[in-house]
DNA sequence: CGAATTGTTGACCGTACCGTCCAGAACACC
DNA sequence: GGTGTTCTGGACGGTACGGTCAACAATTCG
């Protein structure tokens, strides 16, 4: 019986996303969402709630897709040690600099809102513990393959590889030279994962 | 023949500091800058005109003081490793845990402001080569001081510390707990400082 | 004491904010 | 075609926003 919609909610969530992405989300207006989702006032209130649930609804989703990306990669990754250089490498893949300048959603997120917002950083701890699951899996199968010394405790190197990825997502968001931030990644995994010895 | 200032410039920098360290600027409104300086509107913007501007000068001199404290901290460390650790363990030293979950005010702006805002990426960017400076500068002494191989490229390691420290900062935030931050900070430390061949 | 200069206070302005609400539109089912 | 249900768009309200301004206060110098 009811009208049925006339938008597609994930096309809505990721416009929303983008906008929240690129200014923040203090500094992001309800008429920003609603120009960029094309929405009237009545629909996007009635279908995702006030800007704040909006807002939780497009970081989990975000977070999800990104865990979604990563499991992903250790799957169809040849080796264990390749994902694990591509999560920190990646960061700095563009060549023109702009994703880097963009950084993460979820790390800018955190550090504009963590203190108000207990929600915003319950998410953060919930995804960087799964990403560091998974580092830990990846490692681990690195120590399987002879890729790196199977005497570390992966979990802890897990650790450090995911602060080394945030240090260079909060270098890279400054818009500091590619190629240096490239290299600051490049000398950061070179240290934290051991080689085995031969 | 002018009226005297009634109020002392550098408390008002440093309440409204912790105004803007503890809520964001966007999140920030005058009135709030108002209440904490205990100013009127007149003489704070008199005194340091617009809210923007404001800003900028409280993440300057904060980024000031910052370097400042660490430059003394190398001069008066007893090695120069000491202060390498420190500067990333630091981050964790609290206890509590509060001051880890506030962050840096540097960080948090650059993540909230950078993409918005060429000033604040351009603070970060100076400031982060500074302290990268000091970071290579305190590492050679460690060399010298035949605590960290010597044949490591100390801007490099330096560049890869800042990451580390600017991630652990990034995950302080998150509010996870400070036992396991530290173990974070400690096992990156561990990782990025190459002990010399004895 | 008077003139000149700066500091202070708070009223005021226009705008933009978020969220509610309602009248009408679009469909499904009978 | 009628009825019930949801969706849509925008008008509306109350508030809070950043910033300006003018009147008054405090001081220094002549």
């Amino acid at each position: 019986m009811p009208r049925p919609r006339e938008f597609d909610e994930d096309r809505v969530v990721l416009a929303v996303r983008d906008a929240f992405w690129d200014q923040g989300y203090a500094a992001t207006s309800m008429d920003d969402l609603l120009r960029v989702s094309g929405l009237g006032k009545g629909s996007l209130y009635g279908a995702f709630g006030d800007k704040r649930r909006l807002f939780l609804r497009v970081l989990r989703e975000y977070d999800d897709a990104n865990l979604r990306g990563l499991r992903e990669r250790l799957g169809s990754a040849a080796r264990g040690v390749d994902m694990v250089r591509e999560f920190v490498l990646g960061v700095a893949d563009d060549p023109t600099g702009a994703a880097a300048r963009r950084g993460c959603l979820l790390a800018n997120s955190t550090a504009e809102l963590a203190t108000s917002s207990p929600d915003v950083a319950a998410e953060a701890r919930r995804s960087y513990e799964a990403i560091t699951a998974i580092l830990t899996e990846a490692l681990e199968r690195a120590q399987r393959e002879g890729d790196v010394d199977p005497d570390a405790y992966a979990a802890e190197v897990a650790r450090a590889v995911l602060a080394a990825q945030l240090g260079v997502v909060a270098l890279g968001r400054t818009g500091m030279d590619v190629a240096v931030l490239t290299e600051v990644a490049r000398s950061a995994l070179a240290r934290l994962l051991p080689a085995p010895s031969p």
